[in-house]
DNA sequence: ATCCCTATTTATAAAAA
DNA sequence: TTTTTTATAAATAGGGA
């Protein structure tokens, strides 16, 4: 617990905006000044009420992004201002032209990923304390999501939908054929059987709109 | 030339990260944190030879952009995720008639009533043990799940769908108009401001409202 | 990579131009 | 809207775990 004398530390030192030529201090550097953008990127959105998105890549290539309300609706908002429109990824087989190719696509799937997750945690983050306070998950104030969590929302509880439903069947069919007893329990069957006959034959498969930035929040 | 006495100023002052309400406060603080955040982006850039780009838009909707080393360069990477937004669901018709049993057996007896908190007890007990040492209460473990419990589980999957539809349509009633883009280049904001005018309108999505008072089970 | 710590360097809130 | 001035709040370099 005893704190040698002298200064624990000489404190920040003032450097030259030019490039780290040492790896691992570059590697550092990186990770704290990446945290502190987000960080402000954050800040300007709250305070002003602004749309932010930031990407970056490190010099190794792994990529970063941050984005309030989130990545994707930042830059799909500002995409048409320049005119990029690159034609959406489908199920090319290119010729096996170079390498580069590869790295290149290996590299978008990281960028990819880095925006997902950051959505992924600005969603999660949001979620929670939409919840906070309350005791239980589904009093969750929704209310309070925005744009961005709420198709997420959406989608998980379509999932546990999905999750029920297939439960009930479960539970159902794990029931003896026509008993001539009643269980103590008739009320689940109940549901259940509410569940699966309310379940209506659709194909699911019709989007109305699958461009624009339209979110179907119908569930 | 002389300096008026005492603090000529009250110097910078501490500030809650939240909505500045305030316009003319919130756009002064909106130009400051934009200039500081591209100089912290650029710094970032140079110092760890990382690709950047930062995208904001302010409240009123004037586009600002910073890239290094442009910001079409580093977006470009991203460009083949904007293509594949993800799947919106298929909507579901809600189903008939069947009011709620259940919600009659609430309002009998008190005796049934502290029964029935009793049973809410184990139930939400064992939902959350369902969804323990997950991350997120949308990965809860439904196979978990008893007869018991099921019933309330979709409820409350019921509820949360209703809410969250409300809060769709509350969101979508306010659609914004179309923002400007603010360039470092005077050219490009005109050919951008060009193609802005050429955007068609924002489309609005129609969600089919909420049945009120409907006790079936289908989510 | 992340967190802690300290000593400094930076970024900025206010107010006025 | 951007800039200048002050006085102070924040970010962060370096070093260690």
């Amino acid at each position: 617990m005893v704190r040698p004398r002298g200064r624990p530390s000489l404190g920040r030192q003032r450097i030259e905006i030019r490039p780290i030529e040492d790896s691992e201090r570059r590697q550092v550097t990186f990770s704290k000044r990446r945290a502190g953008l987000f960080k402000k990127a954050s800040e300007l959105s709250t305070l002003c009420g602004a749309a932010v998105a930031v990407v970056a890549f490190s010099k190794a290539g792994n990529a970063f992004a941050f984005g309030e309300p989130s990545v994707d609706a930042v830059l799909s908002r500002f995409a048409p201002l320049h005119g990029a429109a690159p034609a959406p990824a489908g199920g090319d087989d290119p010729g096996p032209e170079e390498l580069g190719a590869l790295r290149q696509a290996a590299e978008q799937t990281k960028a990819q990923v880095a925006a997902e997750q950051a959505r992924m945690r600005d969603v999660a983050e949001k979620i929670a304390r939409a919840q906070a306070g309350r005791q239980f998950w589904w009093e969750a104030d929704v209310e309070a999501l925005g744009e961005a969590e709420l198709p997420e929302f959406a989608r998980a509880l379509e999932r546990l939908r999905d999750s029920v439903r297939r439960h009930a069947n479960t539970l159902l069919s794990a029931t003896p054929p026509p008993p001539q007893l009643q269980l103590q329990a008739p009320s689940v069957r109940r549901h259940a059987n509410t569940l699966l006959s309310a379940t209506p034959p659709p194909p699911q498969l019709q989007l109305p709109a699958p461009e624009l930035n339209v979110w179907d929040y119908s569930l």
